[in-house]
DNA sequence: CAGTAGCG
DNA sequence: GGCT
């Protein structure tokens, strides 16, 4: 599959590199970690709830609450480990990134309805050379990119198998979800998108 | 604070 | 749409 051009340096995609028996094999993956790490909605530090829903798989996991944002090793509700991240996306990690370990934590974030994520950089992580990848199931999302230190930023949409990666100079990129193209996929029976990040947090 | 509103 |  081929690798798009794209207008920010380091910021790289893959449309359509998982094909649908790929898109629905990795999802039920996803469905049935997320049976013992359930989603839940966090609260940024201010108290204000996203309309995102998350959880996480691999040793560490991205949450935020009162206290901050942070890696943490459990489920903030169960209090149990989050579960392994599936080898499949393990597989990916290694033929797309040229990063030399596996990535400890993947951020599972469902969109639904007029869930949206506002501009952020993603900087919790220890080292922040260290790639970011992001693959998309379900409906296309309406992504928005740019320089990590403010400017103009560019929308791109993302497709159901699309992946794309933040790299290099890319890596501390303001990005976020502006909004869903709802109705434009049928992998997700009642409509949304889930979004996988793979993360080397520490 | 990965949220939101108001300004311009 | 970007900044505060």
């Amino acid at each position: 599959m081929r690798e798009a051009p794209t207008t920010l340096p380091g910021f790289r995609l893959w449309p359509g590199l998982l094909d649908g028996a790929e898109q629905a094999a990795l999802l039920a993956e996803v469905r049935q970690g997320l049976e013992t790490a359930p989603l839940y909605r966090p609260l940024t530090p201010g108290g204000r709830p996203f309309s995102v829903r998350m959880s996480n798989f691999g040793a560490l996991g991205w949450v935020s609450d009162r206290q901050g944002y942070r890696y943490q090793p459990t489920h903030p509700a169960t209090g149990a480990p989050w579960p392994a991240i599936p080898a499949r996306l393990l597989s990916l990690w290694d033929a797309l990134t040229g990063w030399p370990g596996p990535p400890d934590a993947c951020l599972v974030n469902l969109y639904q309805d007029a869930a949206k994520m506002g501009l952020h950089q993603d900087r919790d992580e220890r080292d922040l050379t260290a790639p970011v990848l992001s693959i998309s199931l379900g409906d296309t999302a309406v992504f928005r990119i740019g320089p990590a230190k403010g400017g103009a930023t560019a929308s791109v949409r993302l497709a159901s198998g699309d992946v794309c990666a933040l790299t290099g100079p890319a890596r501390l990129a303001r990005h976020g979800i502006d909004r869903l193209l709802t109705g434009s996929s049928r992998l997700l029976p009642g409509g949304g998108r889930v979004n996988l990040t793979l993360r080397v947090a520490s």
